[in-house]
DNA sequence: GCGCAAAGTCACAAAAACGTCACCCGACTG
DNA sequence: CAGTCGGGTGACGTTTTTGTGACTTTGCGC
């Protein structure tokens, strides 16, 4: 929802070779990523049917049904049909790489390849898979935020703030209004797996209006005695 | 949650090989589009002619007319000027992408590419209707770059760039008061299958900078702590 | 005014993000 | 084949950010 550091996603891995499993899981599990193993695509298409990945990674070789097969398996189906795949292909199987793209594969990754370049494919496909998001600026009582630009102005004035202050505020500001307790707070901007005190909620408010005081804006930060926070443009 | 709202569009494909042909059609129309083919430029502008498609996907290397004066045609008749065009050219072939662009082309996919990176091309171009038209120089805040004499000027004052703080800077300028992320940066500047350290881009952006540090100019081009970096005329 | 809970403030230590540098490597040149 | 140039990388220093605990202030019912 917030655009920010690292994403992490639950991924499937489809590779019968178990030294390349192994080593890929541990690649991207180092890296935050969530996963789960299948050793010939019909136990992938189970598994997948069991719990929807973020994204597949599917061999092209595979014992029994070939990974070309699945991945056109899991395009027909209209419930599987939005997961990215992306495709292992030996190197130099041109024919494969273009038949496989058809068969409805996002992407393809050419073995041997190094656990920095499929991360890196990981990524890319996460990321444009992603819609984009709410791209507009806000603004409302004087306040001015572009997510885009990532700039607040207020009055016309730059405002400096961290990314956490900036998170905080753009979702303040695009749910105003509203109250909303720390807890709900944590879980928004901080994100649902992340463990940290509810204090730390007041500390970056306050460094959030310190940084909108100059301006005098800081009031649109207000608090809700006994509930949490809100942004509104006074009176409302 | 990876489907964004997606617009279908007309899409004229022109591309000799039916192969490619056939993978861009499938993943086109997999994504709502309606695809009309052509495997010549004098085909292309026969249909092109019969009817305005939304956007244009036109190779390089086409046999007969190249993609290049198929463009300059296209961009030359006040009917079809106006139309998107994706060119797609073969991989580091840097004075394509500059003729490309110069011939009119709003964007360029180097093979191979993903049809992801395809689709997010598309969907860009079509969501801003017509760019700027990123064949001119562009100028901002006292920068000039002008990528058809591969030439910027610093208030006048010519600045010496390699190649690629070259191409980093025209994405920036051209993609100016907006934050781009390292892997963003990568993936537009470096190109989609180059897998390379999200520091390199530090070392770029540094070199950048200090090409343009004797004009002052350096201020131009900022960091956006936690997202990435951002060129921008303060203040915008 | 009293007491208590809730919120504000502050300083600090740890971690993360960034800037910078020197070095290595491959490509290209003469 | 030596020399040069541009580019990528790892290492290291610096700056910013961040979570936390201790402490103070505020608000509110009684």
């Amino acid at each position: 929802m917030f655009q920010g550091y690292r994403m992490s996603a639950s991924i499937l891995v489809v590779e019968d070779e178990p030294a390349i499993q192994a080593l890929i899981a541990t690649n991207l599990r180092r890296h935050g990523h969530g996963v789960s193993a299948a050793l010939s695509a019909e136990d992938a298409l189970r598994q997948i049917k069991a719990a929807l990945p973020d994204l597949i990674l599917l061999d092209w070789m595979l014992p029994g049904m070939s990974g070309l097969e699945c991945a056109r398996r899991l395009r027909a189906d209209p419930r599987t049909k939005t997961v990215p795949i992306i495709m292992l292909t030996a190197r130099g199987a041109e024919e494969d790489r273009v038949s496989g793209l058809e068969s409805g594969a996002d992407d393809y990754v050419t073995k041997p390849f190094s656990p920095r370049e499929l991360l890196a494919r990981i990524q890319a496909v996460l990321r444009r898979g992603r819609p984009q998001a709410s791209s507009d600026a806000v603004e409302a009582g004087g306040l001015k935020l572009d997510p885009v630009a990532h700039r607040v102005l207020a009055d016309g004035q730059p405002v400096n703030l961290g990314p956490t202050e900036f998170r905080l505020l753009h979702f303040l500001m695009t749910h105003s209004s509203r109250v909303h307790s720390r807890d709900q707070l944590l879980d928004q901007v901080w994100g649902d797996h992340v463990y940290v005190e509810e204090r730390t909620v007041d500390v970056h408010i306050r460094r959030l209006r310190a940084a909108l005081e100059p301006s005098g804006l800081d009031t649109l930060v207000q608090t809700v005695r006994g509930s949490g926070y809100r942004f509104s443009v006074d009176g409302q």
